[in-house]
DNA sequence: GTATAATTAAAACAAACGTTCGATTGAATG
DNA sequence: CATTCAATCGAACGTTTGTTTTAATTATAC
């Protein structure tokens, strides 16, 4: 039998990281969740940062890589306008979601642990995290670009900055919001469609015009 | 001359957690770049948790009070349809940006921190720093459902928790994404107006139908 | 001026941290 | 059976953590 250290040493450090954040997570923690013992993270991994980059890669990858490819679906199949805003939207919202049906149950931890990464701010550390997302941010970029050509080129990655940051709350917090109130919506698929509802007109939204006071904003009914 | 001692300390951990965090920042740093005794802390404030009470609650109870209170004006003035969504948007969106008129100087560090608290997820903690928001949630929430009255109850904390996700990512990383490259929109007042619009637009838009594939949304032109 | 309280300074505390070490296991290979 | 080698183990390393204690200093009141 394959040793499965690793992966329970992986499992736990992504629950606990996702609890109580990396700093607060440490290695004796770690290694008593996964029954294991201390010093096998170092033996593995080198070392807790390295576990940590362990842990984001494993999850990471395959979301990147599966919002490439839903991109590179939906490009295929439009028209020489390029795909619908919605579509790109969806291709880059929903592979996070996509891995857990309900929301409540406990194994949604890797969902808060994104989340949370997304607000970790070591400057060293963003950077590496950074790149792994260097090609999904400039396909979506110029996607969205095309889908919505009334934005100046200096509007775009504010809105992609607003996107995110409704994605990675929605990760960290919606757990908590569900827990609070009992509302109806408690799928993480109904929960994913709000967000990119909100998303689409967030994004299309009409460039701001420099008044002091503008216009209400036309409900749509 | 009255002790400024309390005064020094509050703004080193201010810096200092807004740039690494809370668990990351030892009280011997916080002393240390305040020029005061290691002790001083423990004496002025009783712990390090208080301390960082204690600097959350400086910034953000004028916030929140004045939240509430240019939602107060804004309700006096609007007709009996209730103030306009813009302007309940801007009521909340526009204190915390509007203590500093340029981004890039080194003035900007309580942002960061606001941002950094906003995804802070210790259970226990999370309490104590709801609690200070709960009037305001209540209140804006209110005012939100009466100007965008085709969203349903179980609509509106989802939306509203989009809009504190931006908010939150925008104080984080601005300015990362300003030293990445030179925007023309640099000043704070015209990132607030973007996330402004954004969030205006997000809030407004039409119930989500469930239909796998819905429509492109119109693109306002 | 002296007493009393508030503040600062320096040192020490136990506990927890990430990491490293040598020894031990257990199965695969010769 | 002997050897090898990756995997795991218990134990300890040197630091750093938040907090506490004790002494010295400063400010305030009588």
């Amino acid at each position: 039998m394959p040793s499965d250290t690793k992966r329970r040493i992986l499992d736990a450090a992504e629950q606990l990281i996702g609890d109580k954040g990396f700093p607060s997570t440490s290695m004796r923690d770690i290694t008593k969740t996964a029954n294991v013992n201390l010093a096998s993270i170092n033996y593995h991994f080198g070392s807790k940062e390295a576990l940590l980059a362990a842990v984001l890669e494993r999850r990471l990858q395959p979301i990147n890589e599966r919002r490439l490819h839903l991109l590179d679906e939906i490009e295929l199949q439009a028209d020489d306008r390029g795909p619908a805003l919605y579509d790109i939207v969806r291709a880059f919202l929903s592979p996070p979601f996509e891995q857990q049906e309900q929301w409540g149950n406990n194994s949604e931890t890797f969902l808060r642990l994104l989340g949370r990464i997304h607000s970790e701010t070591n400057e060293e550390f963003r950077q590496e995290f950074m790149s792994e997302f260097e090609m999904v941010f400039q396909r979506f970029g110029t996607a969205l670009q095309r889908s919505v050509p009334h934005l100046t080129h200096s509007d775009m990655p504010w809105r992609m900055l607003f996107m995110v940051g409704s994605m990675a709350f929605t990760m960290s917090w919606g757990q908590s919001l569900l827990a609070r109130e009992p509302i109806a919506n408690n799928k993480s698929a109904d929960i994913l469609e709000e967000l990119i509802t909100y998303t689409c007109a967030g994004l299309a939204a009409p460039i701001h015009q420099k008044v002091s006071r503008p216009q209400q904003l036309q409900e749509t009914q």
